[in-house]
Parts: C-alpha cells; sequence; structure tokens
RNA sequence: GGCGCUGUCGUCUAGAGGCCUAGGACAUCGGAUUCUCAUUCCGAUAACUCGGGUUCGAAUCCCGACAGCGUCACCA
C-alpha cells in the first residue's frame, strides 16, 4: 500500500479556528501514525474575501503547535497564474462534462429556496463566461466516507450543475479542491462535515478527469453550547484568542483531540506525539461535539501543573510585566504559590497581584475584630528576626493561642489588609515574599486609617 | 422546503446481542486534608429520544416517528 498522504487545506479569509485546529491535527497524526506525508495548502481563490497575513498566522500557528508540514507550501493562486485549472477545466467543457455560462452570477440570499438544478446555459454552447459542471441525470454518485464507516450516496438528478471555473479565470473550491489534491498525491482527505452536500460534484470531476479517488472523510461539527455550529461571536474560538486567554498548546491540542475522536481504553491525557501513536481512525466520532470550556479548562490547569518552574515562569512573566520586574528568586516562589491555584495563565493577574501592586482593602472583608488582630500581628511580626516561614509561623502562632484568636478569622484578617482578597495563596508564605518592611507598612496603613 | 449526516449522564465519551442492576472523564453536590482559595484523595447525583418489530435475550440488528446539525453562491 502507498504511503499515506494528508494535507490540510486552510482559505487565508481569518484568524484559525479551533475547528481548523482539529482537522489539521486529525490530518497530521492521521498521516504520521504510519509515517506518511502532511502538507499544507493556501487555498486563496477568492482574492475578495483574503485577509492581508491570514496564511503567514495560519502557519505561524501550526508551528506553535508543532503540527509541521512537509515540503513546501501550496499556494494556489500561484497554480492560477500557472494556467492549470483553467486548462482542465477547458478540457471538460470539449469532452462534453462542462459549458459555459456568461449569465450574472445569483445571489444566494435573494434567491430562496426554488432553484434549478439545471443552468439554462448548459446546451446553449456559449464560448466564455464562467465554466459549470454538466451534472447527468439518473445515476447513482457514491463513495464510502472513512470517518463515517459507510458507503454515502446521491441521485445525481438532486445535484446541480456547478460553476468550476469564474470568470475571472479563478477555480472555485470543487475544482482546485479535486485536482491539487490529485497533483499533490493525497491519499486520505480530511475535512468537515459542512462539506458533505458538495462531495457528488467532486465526485464527478475526479471520475471526469480521470483520476484515482482518495479515500474521503466528513469530520463532525463543533456545536455551540447554545446552539448551532460554532461561530466566532460566541465566546472566543478562535485559536489566537484562546492562546491570548492564557490556555497553554498543549491543553488546546489535548482538548481538540477528544472533539470528535477518542481511543478505545478512553484514555484522555495525551501530547502530541502520544496521540500520533494512539490515533486509529475508527476512534472517530459520527455525531456532533459541544465544546465545553470546562473540559478546556481541567486541561488547562492540568498542563500548567505540569510545567517545569522555569517554564511557569517564564509564561508568567511574558504575560504580566510588573511581575517580570520582580528579582528572580521573588518571581519562582510566587509562580510556585500560583501554580496549583490557576487554570488560566490571565488568571495570575487577580490572584497574585498583590504582590507588586497595592491594592485599596475593602473594610467590608474585615471580620468584627480585625483591629485587634492587625494590632497584635503588627507587634509581633516587628519583632520577627530571621523573616522565614517558619519563625513567622511560630510567633503568629503563639499569638493566637495567648490571645485566644480564632485561627482562621485572625488569618483572614491578616489576609485581606495585605492582600484585600478573601482569596490568596496561603498568606504565611506571601509575606514571606513581600518582605517585612513591605507586610508591615500595609498592616500599618490599615491601622492608621481605621483610626480615622 | 429539497438533499445529506447524526441521536448513551448537563458535556466529552466507552459500549459493536447476553460480561450493562450501562463504565470513565469534566461539571455539579457531599466529605477528608487546610489560615482563605486551590491542589490532592474519597463518595454521591445523573443517560441508552420515542414507538413498533426480529430474538430465549437489544443500548447494541431492522422499520417508522421525532429531534439536532449541515447544505442548497461565479465563498471556501
Amino acid at each position: 500500500m502507498d504511503d499515506i498522504r494528508t494535507r490540510f487545506a486552510p482559505s487565508p479569509t481569518g484568524p484559525l479556528h479551533i475547528g481548523g485546529l482539529r482537522t489539521a491535527l486529525y490530518s497530521y497524526a492521521l498521516a504520521k501514525h504510519d509515517s506518511g506525508d502532511f502538507l499544507l495548502r493556501i487555498e486563496d481563490t477568492d482574492k475578495k474575501r483574503e485577509v492581508p497575513g491570514a496564511k503567514e498566522k495560519i502557519q505561524e500557528l501550526l508551528r506553535e503547535f508543532g503540527l509541521i508540514w512537509d515540503g513546501e507550501v501550496v499556494i494556489q493562486s500561484k497554480r492560477v497564474e500557472e494556467g492549470v485549472y483553467k486548462k482542465l477545466a477547458e478540457k471538460l467543457v470539449s469532452e462534453g462534462h462542462a459549458f459555459y455560462c456568461d449569465c450574472k452570477a445569483r445571489n444566494a440570499k435573494e434567491e430562496g429556496y426554488s432553484k434549478d438544478l439545471r443552468d439554462p446555459c448548459r446546451d446553449k454552447g456559449k464560448a466564455s463566461g464562467a465554466i459549470k459542471l454538466k451534472v447527468p441525470d439518473g445515476e447513482k454518485i457514491a463513495f464510502t466516507d472513512f470517518v463515517l464507516e459507510k458507503e454515502v450516496f446521491w441521485d445525481s438528478s438532486t445535484v446541480s450543475d456547478t460553476t468550476l471555473l469564474k470568470s475571472d479565470g479563478f477555480p472555485t473550491y470543487h475544482l482546485a479542491v479535486v485536482i491539487d489534491d490529485n497533483d499533490m498525491g493525497i491519499t486520505h482527505a480530511l475535512r468537515g462535515h459542512d462539506w458533505m452536500p458538495s462531495t457528488p460534484i467532486h465526485l464527478l470531476v475526479y471520475k471526469y478527469l480521470g483520476y484515482k479517488l482518495p479515500e474521503i472523510g466528513h469530520l463532525t461539527d463543533i456545536l455551540d453550547p447554545e446552539g448551532g455550529k460554532l461561530s466566532k461571536r460566541k465566546g472566543s474560538t478562535s485559536v489566537e484568542a484562546l492562546l491570548n486567554e492564557g490556555y497553554l498548546p498543549e491543553s488546546i491540542l489535548n482538548f481538540v483531540m477528544l472533539l470528535g475522536w477518542a481511543p478505545k481504553d478512553n484514555r484522555e491525557l495525551f501530547s502530541l506525539q502520544e496521540f500520533v501513536k494512539a490515533f486509529d481512525p475508527k476512534g472517530f466520532q459520527k455525531s456532533n461535539p459541544v465544546f465545553n470550556r470546562d473540559k478546556l479548562d481541567w486541561f488547562n490547569g492540568h498542563y500548567i501543573r505540569q510545567l517545569a518552574a522555569d517554564e511557569l515562569n517564564s509564561k508568567l512573566k511574558a504575560q504580566n510585566s510588573k511581575f517580570a520586574g520582580l528579582d528572580k528568586e521573588k518571581q519562582f516562589a510566587i509562580s510556585n504559590l500560583v501554580r496549583e491555584r490557576i487554570n488560566k495563565l490571565s488568571d495570575f493577574d487577580e490572584l497574585a497581584g498583590f504582590f507588586f501592586e497595592e491594592r485599596k482593602p475593602d473594610i467590608k472583608l474585615f471580620g468584627p475584630k480585625h483591629r485587634e488582630h492587625l494590632q497584635s500581628a503588627n507587634e509581633v511580626l516587628e519583632k520577627v528576626e530571621n523573616w522565614e516561614k517558619e519563625e513567622i509561623d511560630q510567633k503568629l502562632l503563639t499569638l493566637i493561642k495567648d490571645k485566644e484568636f480564632k485561627t482562621g478569622d485572625f488569618f483572614m484578617d491578616l489576609r485581606v489588609a495585605i492582600c484585600s482578597s478573601k482569596i490568596t495563596p496561603p498568606i504565611n508564605d506571601s509575606v514571606v515574599i513581600l518582605g517585612k518592611e513591605e507586610t508591615i507598612r500595609r498592616i500599618r496603613k490599615v491601622l492608621s486609617s481605621l483610626t480615622n
């Protein structure tokens, strides 16, 4: 059997989406599991919709996720210049499988649901305009979907004459995929489920061009929790936005792996390499999954906790400049306290901001005995000689015992005075990092504001 | 509306006729640890869309209904 060759073929019309990343990942794994090739093709045949910089961004992101493609990137617009599509479209016309149409393009939205499947130009023998496929009547068009693992077929009478080459000389998707997949030697074409309805057109083009049909598989659509296909406006589904929110690439990848694919043993944690090794197309899911952020958060928390100290530290530095300004020892101490308490890198600012920026204490958070608690804490902490966890712990605990404070209430008031939040890392650890001077300064500041 | 795909806990899923009084994970709730929050560890709640068949026996096979999703451009 030939080596497997797959491809990811995005169009540079916007940011890379979670669904696109998943298609790329599955295509990559499909090829790499059998040491095959994974190629990249940019489908830029719609000049009007192309977003500047999008194709570069897509490549940058694929690299960041480790989805490295083999060989040169294939750019469709370059192949247009070489005339490949036009030549083959004309060949289809000369062989009677396609025809010219110079009518003005239809506006889909205004058409409504009643449209003719057969184009009036199909037998007029025109010699210019767009080139459309001449679909036969009453033929069975079938293929076996390797994701669905079943045969899917249509009566060609329900398939409409479709444009293959636009009058500007650019191919439509329907012509370009077929020719490019053939020329690139693609053995397995994986694509979104939304392409299913146009598959019979592609099947016909394969047949008329005399190409060997590759394995074709349609992936499920990722659904929005609110219903419908996942869309941009409902939450951030762009890969870059997720990255900016503080999700790690390995989390996003692991999350996406399991949206539409599962192994027999139900294992959930996979690195890219582990996934490639475990990958089996039989694990493809057939029904549409819902994008579930809770699970993503869980993966991310898990992977944050797995990070080596210096990795976590540099990621936190990259996302908070004030933190990056601290000396190295403090940075490591803080990131160590924080690693078990954040699910996203962006949670850091809220949780640990008090280390490097003073906040106004929130009086409402104090307990009834806060004045007494803070006064005695101030007295005791002043007398600490070695500003280390052990001594601080020991002195404060003794204080609590002597004065018969309630341990929880005491520490909570101390915490609120210093961090102005009820949710923080352990307060004694925090105070060690903050330093004696700053700790006492903050306590006194609160005390003096109380007497006013 | 036509055409097509799909239908197991709230969510991601395991399950390919008896091993299922349906398993795991996330979420939720409860408990243990704890100065808060978390982490970690225990435990609980929770599903085979419905209706007909086939069979000694069905989540698993067949038919129908219903539901969800996709698509119907000189966009991809």
